[in-house]
DNA sequence: GAGCACTGC
């Protein structure tokens, strides 16, 4: 057993934060309709929200914009819809509930669909990217926010639907974030034109309402009770070095004290570290002493392969405790029954943008107060449960109250192209709720004008047609711009694969056990002319054996992930086609190629300098090639790179092989201000 | 010389 560290309860404090200002909804001892139920009937009439049926309907029906606070467990999301439909609220138009993820969304409107006993696709239907399960009959549409948020650049008024309900708000994703200001001001219009008024209800599980009601013109707040179990909260006496050093120690002292039957979950912050602490648990597990329960460890993280992902779902055999390592994948994106507790280091691996470098760095961090409330409550879903957290509570009082918005640090430039196709009248003054700062906005506007997406003239910026071509596409603008640029290199064929490849997660799969047998599998795909190449010569490989499983596990290619790349490329083909581009293929002629990605990527180059090391043309910034590169053994005179991440180093990711001149052909204004910004 | 939190269109 390891030794050291220190758990014994310092404190206990009971989960129940109470609302600072409360409309409560669920009045003691109401009565329930005296109607004789179905059994679906009688579930529903059991979930904590129907007691509010009524005065929340009252209130709904009068409002013009609502915030709904309701804990996990209250069913808000499932039955809100449905209360709205059944009373006849906004029955002019479709109910649209929107979700963070797509599998929510997927199985939200499943669920609904069966309640209510109709087809799925018919009343309540989906709409995700790849898939469209809705009818004219749909009166209730689950979507994905980002879907939401692409639907209404081809109707900024969103007039095919009357209520608008924003879900999970509190994880203010930048997409949720967008289309806080794109229903605001969809709101106004409608009402200024005299159209059938929208109704937006802004539904989240924080505490912190104030900024919602505010940005919504004063819009009350509605509280519903939760069935949260209640979760007793262990902070650590002494702030502590070494959080994986703790958490393996907190392990191992439930593991001796806790029945075999109750399973914990670990937040760690990446793959490596999951991995080795994975093996360090499943090293001690093997000499625990006698009468100690047995042990299965398990990582999960997003880049592991589903079908090692859905272990995590199994029950353990009998006299075995299941111990999850995760990240916080398990915060949110997936819930695993049957946690007891829950041990939170209070770190997590995030982007933030550094304002000195003004770059984004990957960092391991802090979390903030809400996201260990959220880690938290994984341990309570079905029953009491226990967290220990791995500092003191004064450290805990000290971490921020709110995860800073996505908005506030990414990169902007495919916000603000939407915002432009989304015809907003200024969008430098563009009413965000969290407003990101005048520099990222300045620098989006920035590399949209070199991408030649927009015009400036004094303090407008407008949108070029090559602009609103870029928008038709849902990637980065970078992307639309090397598929627009493409029919003058002739290979549109290869740039659409080589683009959907780049823009699913990793279709490569690296096991750390099998370094070696890696290595020499992939061999035979590699291109000296860099990573895209690389890329494409596994796609072809792939498409000639017809994406076989077999052919896909020998050479570590992600059948999954790499069937999503074909549907990608199915629909930016779509897209060309409904735009009438030539797509034409280069066929053996990869040099095109490499023009056609330095005419699009001429921002992101880097020169080898005589010390062997990189720097960027744009900034002089010191860069080294990643690890997972093609080209990380070898010296090329002059790349071109699809990102930069900020790690240990700085590190430039996907890279091709170009010549210096191409670079001066694709932007001679760009390079000849740098060359004299470099003289200066 | 040695490494990649999580979503989504």
């Amino acid at each position: 057993m390891p030794q050291g560290g220190e758990l014994p309860p310092a404190k206990r404090v009971k989960l129940a934060p109470a609302p600072r200002r409360a409309m409560l909804l669920a009045p003691p001892g109401a009565k329930r309709p005296p109607l004789a139920p179905s059994a679906g009937e009688t579930q529903r009439r059991s979930l904590p929200i129907f007691q509010a049926r009524g005065p929340l309907l009252s209130q709904l029906r009068s409002l013009e914009s609502a915030i709904l606070i309701g804990e996990t467990g209250s069913g808000k999301t499932t039955q809100i819809p449905q209360y709205l439909y059944e009373a006849g609220i906004g029955r002019q138009g479709i109910i649209a509930v929107t979700q963070p993820r797509r599998v929510a969304a997927i199985s939200l409107a499943t669920r609904v669909s069966d309640e209510k006993k109709t087809e799925l696709g018919k009343l309540v239907g989906y709409t995700v990217r790849f898939e469209d399960f809705t009818s004219e009959e749909t009166r209730i549409k689950f979507l994905t926010d980002g879907m939401l948020l692409r639907e209404a650049i081809g109707d900024p008024l969103l007039r095919k639907y009357s209520v608008v309900l924003l879900d999970e708000a509190h994880e203010r994703t930048i997409h949720t974030d967008v289309l806080f200001g794109v229903v605001k001001a969809a709101l106004k219009k409608r009402k200024d034109l005299g159209k059938f008024p929208l109704k937006v209800v802004i539904m989240s599980a924080t505490m912190d309402v104030d900024q919602f009601s505010q940005y919504f013109n004063g819009a009350p707040v509605l509280y519903l009770e939760g069935r949260q179990h209640p979760i007793q909260i262990f902070y650590t006496k002494q702030p502590q070095s070494d959080y994986l050093q703790a958490a393996l120690v907190s392990v191992f002292q439930i593991h001796q004290e806790a029945p075999s039957s109750q399973d914990i979950l670990v937040f760690l912050t990446g793959q490596e570290e999951i991995e080795a602490m994975t093996k360090t648990c499943r090293d001690i597990a093997k000499h625990l002493p006698d009468g100690c329960p047995q042990m299965v460890v398990m990582p999960l993280y997003a880049s592991l392969p589903y079908s090692q992902q859905l272990r995590v779902f199994q029950a353990a055999p009998k006299g075995y405790r299941k111990v999850i390592l995760s990240t916080n994948i398990a915060e949110t994106s997936i819930t695993i029954a049957g946690i007891k507790y829950v041990v939170d280091t209070g770190m997590v691996k995030a982007k933030k943008f550094s304002p000195e470098s003004g770059l984004e760095v990957l960092a391991v961090q802090r979390v903030s107060k809400a996201q260990a409330w959220q880690r938290t409550g994984r341990a309570g879903r079905e029953d009491s449960g226990i967290c220990y957290r791995l500092y003191t509570e004064d450290e805990f009082q000290k971490f921020d109250k709110m995860t800073i918005p996505e908005i506030q640090r990414c990169n902007l430039a495919s916000v603000m192209l939407q915002l432009l196709a989304l015809r907003i009248p200024n969008v430098l003054t563009f009413d965000f709720m969290s407003k990101p700062s005048p520099d990222a906005i300045q620098a989006a506007i920035e590399q949209l004008d070199l991408l030649g997406a927009v015009d400036r003239k004094e303090d407008q910026v407008t949108l070029t047609p090559l602009g609103r071509k870029m928008a038709a596409f849902p990637l980065e603008p970078k992307f639309s711009k090397t598929i627009l640029m493409s029919p003058k290199f002739h290979c549109t064929e290869e740039i659409l694969t080589i683009v959907s490849l780049l823009s699913v997660d990793s279709i490569l799969y690296n096991p750390p056990s099998r370094r070696d047998e890696v290595q020499s599998v992939r061999k035979k795909f590699i291109s000296s002319e860099g990573d895209h190449l690389t890329l494409l010569n596994v796609y072809r490989a792939f498409k000639n054996v017809s994406g076989n499983k077999e052919w896909c596990k020998e050479n570590f290619v992600n059948n999954r992930n790499m069937t999503l790349v074909s549907d990608v490329r199915a629909q930016l083909r779509d897209i060309c086609l409904k735009l009438s581009l030539p797509i034409e293929s280069s066929r053996s002629d990869t040099r095109n190629i490499r023009r056609c990605l330095a005419h699009s990527l001429f921002m992101n180059t880097a020169e080898l300098q005589p010390d062997g090391t990189y720097a960027t043309v744009d900034s002089h910034q010191l860069v080294a090639i990643h690890p997972s590169s093609v080209l990380f053994h070898c010296k090329p005179a002059c790349v071109t790179y699809n990102e930069l991440l900020h790690t240990n180093k700085c590190y430039m990711r996907d890279l091709c092989v170009v010549d210096a001149d191409w670079l001066c052909d694709a932007a001679p204004d760009y390079f000849r201000r740098k060359l004299r910004a470099a003289k200066n």
